[in-house]
DNA sequence: AGAATGTGTCTTGATATCAAGGTAAATCGG
DNA sequence: CCGATTTACCTTGATATCAAGACACATTCT
């Protein structure tokens, strides 16, 4: 284990050090470079949407649809569950979605209170385009870490979402 | 490398393997990982907040203060850039805190342009409780991955922080 | 069938955020 | 020491989000 550059985590642990010794900071580290790095990425991934003329949402949603396969089809309810966000805030992404001849709605033929988001060609092509150029950004985000160290990151990052997913929550919400 | 239970990243890379066969996945689980790791854990960590009737970005602000120590007075600058948001965004943060009477704002005799912000004694009383419940709380979320899992995971995410900090972003940010 | 319950989506109102631009104070270069 | 630039912060206007609740359709139970 060689010694570490101090990075922006170490400096806030330090002060915690100095103010309240007693505070055991080790899962403190761990949370907070975990949100500091997502923040940081989510930052370049934006770039590489920015380029196709996309949001980070809606990358999201031409992806998520475009990874169904064909007929590129999903109910609402299906996209704000996987996508964690409220049924709300899914209204008016398909609004903006469909103004913007990406997706189109049609009616379900076997429940009528849903209807059917179905991606367009035109959003089908730049979607198709787009997850191209961002699994390359993706690769470059992390060059600078060691295959070695991409790939046990990854499975320990398993085994965290496992925890979290499936974790009994119940004795953990408090 | 016991198999793995399947998370949720697993199930959308397997997706894409169907849709798009030739696409590098290993960079999308990783980063994916990272990111669901992220919200989920926000999630939790939001419910303590409740308790002490924060928000996320109210014991953000509150805590950096109060581990800035004595006399817990920062500028509006150094806590924006601290903390990852926008000026405009302080103002607002800073204008909501001095309502609820958690801090006050000074004149800085050094530079006109800017004001001091200081943790009032309310404020520090209620961050220096809720920090502790805040780390216990973070110690239960990661409680179910082995202890040496916990350790090996924050040094690799402290390598990719370098990576992400330091790192020449002039040739990535394209 | 009809009532009760559950489900899928949209609406409304409140927040939090950012980008862009404005203003005043500080600092720098001659 | 004075004009030009930089810095610090705030304002404005646009978006994205959520929570709560409304409403229509579906399902289940009698």
């Amino acid at each position: 284990m060689p010694p570490r550059i101090p990075d922006a985590v170490d400096a806030i642990l330090a002060q915690w050090r100095m103010e309240k010794p007693d505070l055991d900071l080790g899962p403190m580290g761990l949370i907070g470079r975990l949100g500091r790095c997502g923040a940081l990425i989510r930052r370049r991934l934006d770039l590489t949407f920015e380029r196709f003329g996309l949001s980070g949402w809606e990358f999201d949603m031409l992806a998520t649809l475009y990874r169904s396969g064909p007929p590129y089809c999903l109910a609402p309810t299906t996209l704000f569950s996987t996508l964690m966000v409220t049924s709300g805030t899914m209204t008016h992404r398909l609004k903006g979605l469909e103004a913007r001849g990406w997706v189109e709605r049609h009616v379900n033929p076997d429940d009528a209170r849903s209807s059917l988001v179905q991606l367009t060609s035109e959003g089908r092509q730049l979607i198709d385009a787009a997850i191209e150029a961002h699994v390359d950004n993706e690769k470059k985000i992390i060059a600078g870490l060691p295959a070695a160290d991409q790939a046990a990151l990854d499975q320990l990052l398993a085994r965290l979402l496992a925890v979290l997913e499936n974790g009994r929550e119940s004795e953990k919400l408090d």
